[in-house]
DNA sequence: GAAAAACACGAGCGATTGCTCGTGTTTAGC
DNA sequence: GCTAAACACGAGCAATCGCTCGTGTTTTTC
């Protein structure tokens, strides 16, 4: 019988140089470039080489494969939203009112995709490679996790499954946005102002920070 | 110099028979499954040819191209779109509140596209080819324009501009909750009804129909 | 019933893709 | 300075794609 290689062992113990390190990351920009111009699928290695002005063979130096290419940019592309933007969503905001909470998470958002462009493509690209979209759906599910616990705080007396499928849906609506803003780049800010408003009016009538006003009836908590 | 042929004149005056009309429609219907299976371009025409139980070369008897495939077919959906449901954006829902009248036209147009799972590929995919995107864009207009009007009924005083981005933000929000239901179709009821709060939210606050009445702001008769 | 037209087949062409491999150059370690 | 490893090249392989073409069968037309 073949024996299975140690997967946890380093199979390639190939040490890198700084010129090496260099070109990688070069063919990761590269990488960006032509992902964002055409998607996934349609990217040829031979391309993102060409992008690089390097030779295909070179590219193989680096990468073993064509998803490898996409999983590493993907891991780059997240690591910076963290470095840069995960604070939007840290425990510092929690207190914010809505209008200013979404504020302090949408904008930032917003802007990090506007510079970004390759990390809507692996995110929601209909043909990104089963690892790279496993690695957005946790990095995808973490945020979904801190909105909600977010949210919860706003809305505490709602059962669980609705609070999953309001933060669900606000993820959406954000998605949506982006679209919005990559279909009309020229109208970015009212777009962007408009998102903030659909949010807004989304999920201002289901908080209940404090106790409302007696006038309204008891707004809806669900039929 | 060349001589250009005359562009309405029938270049194929290919009779068509009983036989040969099946055949062509038993082959969108394969490329209707493919294609929402794997997207356009991952879609071999071998394999439409397989899913149909059909010989490449018998395609090809009936599409001039791959292309011309998917024209055909979003054609088809097109009409039955409007056979079907086009009657949910006609002048006869213009009278009805803003609850009723999302009901109205979401539904039928949820329950379309649940049903017809290419249609949302055809529409939305990045890599459908021109003449599909155009298509649709055409469509896609005419029921921008009809929503413009309708809203335009309900804002009167807000500028035109103001009016074409509710419009289009509101379309957006649409995509975002068929998006929504195809990424959990055990809760298709649920996303439904939030789709609608949303739509419904985002949109009272700026109608002013009659003066409003003085209690409180207009809420959602639904349950 | 015979000729013509439409339908059906499937091997395979040309182009493109992801990727390899033989070869040569640059750098690190001693 | 010498050796080995890392880096770089680019022609080209195997597989796949959209699509063609020669051939044979079924249907229409007369």
């Amino acid at each position: 019988m073949p024996e299975q290689e140690p997967p946890p062992a380093a199979p390639k113990p190939r040490r890198r140089q700084a010129r090496g390190e260099r070109r990688a990351a070069q063919l990761l920009d590269a990488a960006a470039v032509v992902f964002s111009r055409v998607g996934y699928t349609a990217a040829s290695t031979n391309a993102i080489a060409r992008e690089a002005e390097v030779s295909p063979g070179t590219l193989y130096q680096f990468f073993p494969n064509k998803e490898a290419i996409a999983v590493e940019l993907g891991n780059r592309l997240l690591e910076q939203w963290r470095e840069s933007y995960g604070q939007a969503l840290s425990a510092a905001n929690l207190d914010l009112p809505l209008a200013e909470l979404l504020d302090a998470v949408v904008d930032p958002l917003l802007e990090f995709n506007a510079q970004n462009p390759a990390f809507h493509v692996l995110m929601h690209g209909p043909d990104a490679p089963g690892q790279v979209t496993a690695a957005f759906e946790a990095f995808h599910s973490v945020v979904l996790h801190r909105i909600e616990e977010i949210l919860a705080t706003y809305l505490p007396e709602a059962p669980k499954a609705e609070t999953t499928r309001v933060t669900t849906t606000t993820l959406a609506l954000f998605k949506a946005g982006l679209d919005l803003i990559a279909a009309h780049p020229d109208e970015r800010e009212e777009y962007q102002e408009e998102l903030k408003k659909v949010l807004f009016r989304y999920l201002d009538p289901m908080l209940c920070e404090e106790p409302p006003a007696p006038g309204a009836a008891a707004q809806q908590p669900e039929a």
